[in-house]
RNA sequence: GGCCGCAUCUUCUAACGGUUAGGAAAUCGGGUUCUCAUCCCGGAAAUCGGAGUUCGAUUCUCCGUGCGGUCACCA
C-alpha cells in the first residue's frame, strides 16, 4: 500500500468559505487518520483572478481550525516548490515531451476562431468536440504557444471513493488546452503533473471536477502516470438549496464565523457532519473522534444545504462543554465596553451564569450588559409583564418594599438569598411568577436574565439594593 | 440542449430486501418555585411518481419527473 499523501490545492482568489474548506477537511482527515502527509499547494496559474492576501487569509483559516499541513509553501518538503507559478520548468518539460511524442499539438487559433467553431456546432445542434476540429497543419510547438492535448477517445468505467462506480462514454473525452499563451499551464494539466510529482495518493476535491474525469483519465494514460484514488465530494448548497455555496452567492468567509465567536471545534464538527455520519446517532464529534471515525465511503452522495441555525446549536453545545477558564480566555475581546473596569473573578462569575445561554461569543454584550452597567429604569418591563400588569404600581411597591426589608438583612450568598426569597413567598402569599418577576425586573431592568438568586449574588448587595431602591422611587 | 450525477420529515441524516421508517436542528405543547437559556417529557412532520423483480421494495432494475454539476488559453 502506497503511503497516504493528500493535498488541498486552492487558488488564491479570495477568502475561504464553508464550501472551500470542506474540500480541505476531507483530505486532512484522511491524512491524519492514516499517519499520512497533508500537503498545501497553491494553484496560482490564473494570474488574472489572483487576489492580494488570499494565501495569507487561507493560511489563517486553516490555522484557526487546527488543520495543519506537513508540506506547503512555508513547509519545505522534498517535492517542492508548492506554488505552481514556481514550478513552470516542470510543466515545460512535460509539455515539450508531449509535443515531441505527438500526444499534444500547438493550437494557435484565436479565441474568436474557436468560439466561431463552437457557435457553428451549436447552431447545428451538435455537441462541440475540439478533437473533431484539429488544425490540419499545426506549427511545431514552442514555449509561448498554446498547447492542446491530443486525446484518444474511449469509454471509461472508474471507481470514486465517495460516488461509487462511475462511467462515461467516449464523447466525454476531448482535446483540451494544456499550456496557455502566457506560458503557464492550465489547471487541467498542472494538477496532474503536480499530483504525480508529489506522489499524491488520494485526489479529494469537489464534485465539479467529476465531469472532467474522463479527460483526466485519458491524460493520465497519455502521460503513463499511475492513477491515484479519486474522491469527489458533493457541494454544500446555499440555504435555499438551489446552488452550490459560492462567494458570488453571498457565502460568508470562514473567518467571519470565527469573529462572531464560532469555536473551531464546532465549525469542524459542523463541516464534517454535513454529508457525513458514522452510522450511529452521535452528533457531536471532537477533532480526534473525527480523525478516528471519518471515512470517504460514508460521505453522502447528495449535496447538503448550509443551515446556520444548526451551526449555532452545535456551537452552543460546544460552549456549554467548556470549563470556565477556557471560556474566559475565548471571550477576551467579546465583552461589552463597560466590562473593562471589572476584574477577572467578577467576569468569570458572570460567564458562569450566561455560559449555557451563549450560542456564539458575539452575543456576550447583549447577554451580560446588565452586570456591568445600571440600565435605565423601564417601567414598561413591568407593565408589559403578564403576571405583573394585573397589579397597580402602588401594590407592587408594597411588595417590593417588603422584599427590600428582607434583602437588606442578607449577606447575599446564594444560599441565604434563596432562603429569603422562599420566605418572602410565604410572607406575601404571592406566587413566584409575581414576586420574583418583580424583583428580577427591579434589579436588572432587563427583559431576561439568569436565575434570580444567582443574578443578585453576582451583582452584589450594594448594587442590587441601589437598583431596587431606584425602581421603588419610580413606582 | 449534450454528457455525468443525485433523490427519506422544513433542514442535516439513520435504516444486511422484512422496523409502529430511527435520531438531531427548527417548530408546537408540558415540566424544572419568575423571564431567557439549559435539561427532561410529549406532539406534529418524510421514503418524488409509475411500472417491474420478489412471499415481501426506502433499499434492486427500467421509465418518467425534479434538482445539481459540467460543457474556457477559470479553477
Amino acid at each position: 500500500m502506497k503511503p497516504v499523501r493528500t493535498r488541498y490545492a486552492p487558488s488564491p482568489t479570495g477568502f475561504q468559505h464553508v464550501g472551500n474548506i470542506r474540500a480541505a477537511l476531507y483530505p486532512w482527515l484522511i491524512a491524519r487518520q492514516t499517519n499520512g502527509v497533508f500537503i498545501l499547494r497553491i494553484e496560482d496559474t490564473d494570474q488574472a483572478r489572483e487576489v492580494e492576501g488570499a494565501v495569507e487569509s487561507m493560511r489563517e483559516t486553516l490555522n484557526w481550525l487546527g488543520m495543519d499541513w506537513d508540506e506547503g509553501p512555508d513547509m519545505p518538503g522534498e517535492f517542492g516548490p508548492y506554488i505552481q507559478s514556481e514550478r513552470k520548468a516542470n510543466y515545460a518539460i512535460w509539455a515539450q515531451r508531449m509535443a515531441d511524442e505527438g500526444t499534444a499539438y500547438a493550437d494557435v487559433r484565436t479565441p474568436q476562431q474557436l468560439q466561431a467553431l463552437r457557435d457553428t456546432a451549436k447552431a447545428q445542434k451538435k455537441p462541440f468536440l475540439a478533437r473533431e476540429y484539429r488544425p490540419e497543419n499545426p506549427p511545431k510547438w514552442e514555449p509561448g504557444m498554446p498547447l492542446r492535448f491530443k486525446s484518444t477517445p474511449q469509454a471509461y468505467h472508474w471507481h470514486d471513493a465517495i460516488m461509487g462506480d462511475l462511467s462515461a462514454g467516449e464523447e466525454a473525452v476531448d482535446d483540451f488546452i494544456l499550456m496557455k499563451a502566457d506560458g503557464l499551464p492550465t489547471y487541467n494539466f498542472a494538477h496532474i503533473i503536480d499530483d504525480n510529482d508529489m506522489q499524491i495518493s488520494h485526489v479529494i476535491r469537489g464534485i465539479e471536477y467529476i465531469a472532467s474525469m474522463p479527460k483526466y483519465l485519458n491524460l493520465y494514460e497519455a502521460l503513463h502516470f499511475e492513477k491515484p484514488i479519486f474522491a469527489h465530494a458533493p457541494h454544500i448548497m446555499n440555504d435555499q438549496g438551489n446552488k452550490k455555496l459560492s462567494k458570488r452567492d453571498g457565502a460568508k468567509s470562514l473567518l467571519s464565523y470565527r469573529d462572531e465567536g464560532i469555536l473551531p471545534e464546532a465549525m469542524l464538527n459542523f463541516l464534517a457532519s454535513m454529508g457525513w455520519n458514522d452510522g450511529t446517532e452521535q452528533e457531536i464529534f471532537s477533532r480526534e473522534e473525527l480523525i478516528a471515525k471519518f471515512s470517504l465511503e460514508r460521505v453522502q452522495r447528495s449535496g447538503a444545504r448550509f443551515d446556520e441555525q444548526r451551526l449555532h446549536w452545535m456551537n452552543g453545545s460546544w460552549i456549554r462543554g467548556l470549563d470556565i477558564n477556557s471560556i474566559y480566555t475565548l471571550c477576551q475581546g467579546y465583552w461589552p465596553d463597560t466590562a473593562k473596569h471589572y476584574d477577572e473573578m467578577y467576569k468569570k462569575a458572570v460567564l458562569g451564569l450566561v455560559q449555557e445561554r451563549l450560542k456564539f461569543l458575539a452575543e456576550l454584550p447583549e447577554l451580560t450588559a446588565l452586570f456591568f452597567e445600571d440600565l435605565p429604569t423601564d417601567l414598561n418591563l413591568i407593565d408589559a409583564n403578564k403576571q405583573l400588569k394585573k397589579f397597580s404600581h402602588a401594590e407592587l411597591k408594597v411588595y417590593l418594599e417588603h422584599a427590600m426589608g428582607s434583602l437588606e438583612q442578607s449577606d447575599f450568598s446564594v444560599e441565604d438569598l434563596t432562603t429569603r426569597l422562599n420566605a418572602l413567598l410565604e410572607s406575601t402569599g404571592q406566587k413566584p411568577g409575581v414576586l420574583f418577576s418583580l424583583i428580577r425586573i427591579a434589579s436588572t431592568q432587563a427583559p431576561f436574565s439568569p436565575a434570580l438568586a444567582d443574578t443578585l449574588h453576582v451583582l452584589g448587595k450594594e448594587r442590587s439594593i441601589a437598583r431596587i431602591t431606584n425602581c421603588l422611587e419610580s413606582l
